[in-house]
DNA sequence: GCTATTTAATTCGTAACCCGTTATAAATGT
DNA sequence: ACATTTATAACGGGTTACGAATTAAATAGC
């Protein structure tokens, strides 16, 4: 356990303010100290310091004043965008997707990269890889210099704490020390992270589970992947390790084990497929989910079963994932979601059936389908939090 | 968030301070300070306080010093095992089992009574568990005044944080709160708590998890249930709520959707042979395990083939669970492993074939047939836990 | 146009906490 | 008996948060 002391009971508290401001837009020192129940006293001292650091500036202008409203107007405090700037990326099999965002998350520039890369070595996917941060850098008019910060989202199970990814479908090898490859190429702190992971924090800030401090997300792409936000955190298991949904036992077939991804990875949908030339091109390129819409839009039998069956899969999941973690929110993304009405409905059928009568109505199913600079811009919210959480010493105890 | 405050800081070294001389033993100052990474000066002014409040004694006579080592010999501080006692309960359908216990959990008595309850109103059961309570008291020789908390684990989906029993098979009702209703009964403070969790937390202070800070543990009785362990403190989803293992699903059948409880639970294990009488009433008595036991040795054929069944459902699920959280140890508890070897055999027969291959060799499964004594006293291990946080307000703040 | 009023934010003083250093206490070894 | 070694206790410094009083900046009323 960490000890208590000075330092960290300041730490906690900066944190939250400064995650107050984020959160609560504008906002006056008055406003922050209701929010965070410190008293007003503590919340000038803080934002004095945090002013001091350049990380937030006072808004004079649009003083929205309530007219009516006697007194010292308030001066309201907001996130200096200027204080940082990181670089957010999603890896994926089929494309790379970068952002730059500013402190505040807005994105100054993306690029995608349509990209097919398929268990690469680690020097072939560190050479694209650069090469878009460095792009992507360039078109928002930075250099990397200004680049406060990193975080790649990767499919698959990588270990956050350490900077490993474990196993993913884009490497070759197991067990590549990714973060620690970029952060010297780049020269410029860099952390990797699972895809699912960076789009939960995403969604926490900036998209459907802005209100929420804890939720679960599901992620389909090529992998599935799970997110799960408990107490306004990312609930890491033991190790920061991001596990693998697809791994997960449906139970016994005829042929052995039946796991999640053999009914519902991206590949299984698609796979049956293969036959067809003009398909297989279109999964090479990684347009296969498109292309499966315009199948089903045309009544594909076989691919509409085959996404009624990744359907039913899924939605038994997510009931087991609801028993177990009991969440007000469940979020699914993910390309898959593009299969439509089959997949969708069975997917909701059979979830209704399969959620234990004693929780139905306590989750609430969203499918959302952002595009992949969110997740993009979700990696970025993983590097801004771990920037929040840094001491940034500089205007630390009395100079 | 809670803000941090003074306050707050010492109360998290205190219980840091607290929990070392716990978990090891004997202990002089020096080593709390190592341990703990607290200086010393520090941990001098909260032994002191807790000296002071009685919370902890020194030892002066076995003073193991060892021979050839100079200088001011260490003094040993130890819990106090009279600055508090507890009571903890475990209420299974077929029996009640209570343990009193002093401020180490070291028990002072403990009171069986078995009897059969199922889907009984509030008020027969609180009658019971009223009267094993106020018994157990008086076999430790003390009175209710003397007894500081009360931790009741039961079977089923408990929301510890509002005391509500949601759900569980030996109330007829849903949604009781049976933690206000002890209270007031025995006028003593009563928590409740999922009987999975109360053993886990016993695991991690008296059993199998001593020695880890992230574990799960897989309840196999009447019911399902899990607890996971997670930096050192029980994980409770969103709410508190503990929620039933047995409602996951395995897959799709013939008949539609298969759970847990379908083929694990103790009525599907024994529920196919209700058709003789004899092992009809042993059930109704709570021995239907143990005769279950001997109808394996006889070699029944049915039920060996429902062990084996219950062992591979069972398995798959350790397998998902494991693939989800990647503990370091699964402890496996519960009358089920009563079935023994065709249901043990079969269980790791089906974690093996469904454990992920990159998962292989991270989760070590552990078998654990303690009595319903330590389930108690994992009961009465969650009630000395909140009273180690509580701040004990006595030497507060400078006299 | 001036003053009273109201509300926001800062300043000042107090109390609590942790830490590093220095001093005291309690043993052993010579 | 005296030096040596080691464990605690005591003291002073620095940081933090909080409450009360003070200053700041606006409106309302005459």
């Amino acid at each position: 356990m960490k000890t208590a002391d000075p330092e960290l009971m300041r730490a906690i508290n900066r944190l939250n303010v400064l995650d107050t401001i984020r959160r609560h837009g504008p906002i006056s020192r008055i406003e922050i100290s209701e929010r965070t129940e410190l008293s007003t006293t503590t919340v000038s001292a803080i934002t004095a310091s945090l002013l001091d650091d350049g990380l937030i500036l006072p808004r004079h202008e649009g003083d929205i004043r309530n007219e009516a409203v006697r007194g010292r107007p308030r001066v309201a405090l907001e996130l200096n965008p200027d204080a940082a700037r990181v670089v957010g990326g999603k890896i994926a099999a089929s494309r790379m997707v970068f952002v730059v965002t500013n402190f505040r998350g807005d994105v100054l520039s993306k690029l995608a990269l349509p990209i097919r890369i398929d268990r690469q070595p680690i020097g072939v996917i560190a050479d694209l890889v650069e090469d878009g941060v460095r792009r992507c850098v360039v078109d928002a008019g930075l250099s990397l210099e200004d680049v406060d910060s990193i975080c790649l989202g990767f499919p698959g199970v990588v270990e956050h704490r350490t900077g490993y990814i474990r196993s993913s479908p884009i490497f070759r090898d197991t067990n590549v020390d990714f973060a620690a490859e970029m952060s010297t190429r780049l020269s410029t702190p860099t952390i990797v992270e699972s895809d699912a992971h960076a789009i939960t924090l995403g969604h926490h800030w900036f998209g459907r589970a802005r209100d929420l401090e804890d939720m679960v997300l599901i992620s389909l792409e090529q992998t599935l992947g799970l997110g799960v936000l408990h107490g306004n955190r990312l609930f890491r298991g033991a190790g920061g390790l991001s596990h693998n949904l697809g791994d997960l036992v449906l139970g016994m077939g005829p042929n052995g084990i039946v796991r999640l991804f053999s009914q519902a990875g991206e590949s299984a949908i698609l796979g049956e497929q293969q036959a067809d030339g003009r398909f297989a091109e279109a999964i090479r390129l990684g347009r296969g989910m498109t292309h499966a819409q315009a199948l089903i839009k045309a009544d594909d039998d076989r691919l509409i079963g085959a996404a009624m069956r990744a359907g039913e899969a899924v939605g038994l999941t997510i009931a087991n994932i609801v028993t177990l973690f009991a969440p007000p929110r469940v979020i699914l993304v993910g390309s898959s979601l593009a299969l439509g009405e089959p997949f969708l409905n069975s997917l909701r059928d059979a979830y209704a059936l399969a959620i234990p009568p004693s929780l139905k109505g306590v989750s609430e199913l969203v499918f959302d389908d952002s595009s992949d600079d969110f997740w993009a811009q979700g990696a970025a919210a993983v590097a801004l939090y771990e920037l929040y959480e840094s001491p940034w010493s500089t205007t630390g105890p009395a100079l």
